[in-house]
DNA sequence: ATTAATTAAAGAAATATTTCCTTAATAGCG
DNA sequence: CGCTATTAAGGAAATATTTCTTTAATTAAT
């Protein structure tokens, strides 16, 4: 369940990586209002964390802070998005166009969730030929075809469990780098291949289990 | 960003709690090729983790294994089930039936999440009196009139960024006690409320960097 | 029955992450 | 112009998490 590491310079924590977005987005929040600076010890008491924390966190950009100021937000907010890639076309296939899969090309349109859909695969007949927004969705077998003339790096999985592997193997043959894993299956691939899993039975787990606790304790 | 901590026995840590459904979903898929007992070591194998972690893990729920035979399968799926609140009804409220609220209303309806949304509202009148599979989408002034009689503990938050936190808040007047937040807005709670934030932007950040990251390594 | 191999469990060590503490910088204020 | 308060940065300590090691149990094989 691990990522491999790199030999050239050791690799930002998890628990950072994702706290950035969550910076990323108050930063925007604060811009609107027309701040200019801000101090890590601010950004920490809006976002309920450790200051010390933010100033480790922010450093990963390679933004400086100013002591008495604090960050300039707009520098801030150019290089989170920098970093974090939201600033480029990240373009990514998706397979599987139910619920879930319709949902994330819709939902994109309007968020920008950092990756652009470019094209929708599902074996289903009944799918094949409708789009959600301006995504086509297209037959199962003309990922090969496509991925050979445009360079994709990301592929997203909102199949069936059962079909997750084999789809994980066909878009890593297809040049693929990145998986956004949807699905329970816990995906056997080469170290090389970036698995994202983003189960939403574990986000549910994790608060049913944290609901369970809180009910044992008398406040 | 952090959680409370119970004075009665130390909570289980996030980690684990996050692999528990992976470990439940392999078993599922074990038990139904008709194998009665499992090691830890196969189960690390097919996870791709320490067996150590397996055994450590597991012991949350109170199974034990038998040295050379492993854990007896299903009573290992019916206690992870029941720790993780799976085998329970968790009747839950959903909040903005956008795109993502309406996949999750859809979705729920073949997936087993572990939650049954039994109500949606929304604040667009072009929404209201629709209806997702066999749930319907009320008007928001309607929750709390509906909250007296139901005594539903989990909201779930797909609306906008800038209404999450009222959204929140009326919830947990409502006697809402956890929310799974979909939202990119930190919500600011009573420590007691549980709060699972699950925001799409998060994982893509994780991804995106370490793509990034494998990109400039001369493999 | 005895032995050997496998395994879970419990504890120790290693690693990762967070929090704390000290230092140096600097803007605002007198 | 110097002092003070605030702050980022860097390193140390504390905590959390994972991995390693040892031990004891138990089943299968002889």
């Amino acid at each position: 369940m691990n990522s491999s590491k790199s030999n050239i310079k050791k690799q930002v924590s998890e628990p950072t990586l994702r706290r950035l977005p969550v910076y990323l987005y108050f930063l925007e929040k604060v811009r609107e209002d027309g701040i200019i600076n801000i101090s890590a010890p601010t950004i920490g008491k809006n976002l309920k964390c450790d200051s010390t924390q933010v100033v480790k966190d922010l450093a990963v950009t390679g933004i400086k802070g100013k002591p008495r100021v604090g960050y300039n937000t707009y520098e801030l907010i150019h290089a989170l998005e920098d970093y974090l890639g939201f600033n480029r076309t990240n373009e990514a296939f998706l397979v599987g166009t139910g619920n879930l899969g319709s949902a994330l090309m819709a939902y994109q349109e309007n968020q920008s969730l950092g990756i652009k859909i470019i094209a929708a695969f599902d074996t289903n007949e009944k799918k094949i030929g409708t789009h959600v927004g301006n995504i086509h969705v297209l037959e199962y077998k003309k990922l090969f075809h496509l991925a050979e003339r445009l360079n994709v790096k990301i592929g997203i999985i909102t199949t069936p469990n059962e079909v997750a592997q084999d789809v994980a193997e066909d878009l890593m043959n297809c040049g693929v780098k990145a998986i956004w894993n949807f699905t329970a299956t816990i995906l056997d691939l080469p170290g090389k291949i970036i698995v994202q899993n983003t189960s939403l039975s574990t986000s549910v787990a994790v608060m049913l289990r944290r609901l369970n606790d809180s009910e044992k304790i008398t406040n």
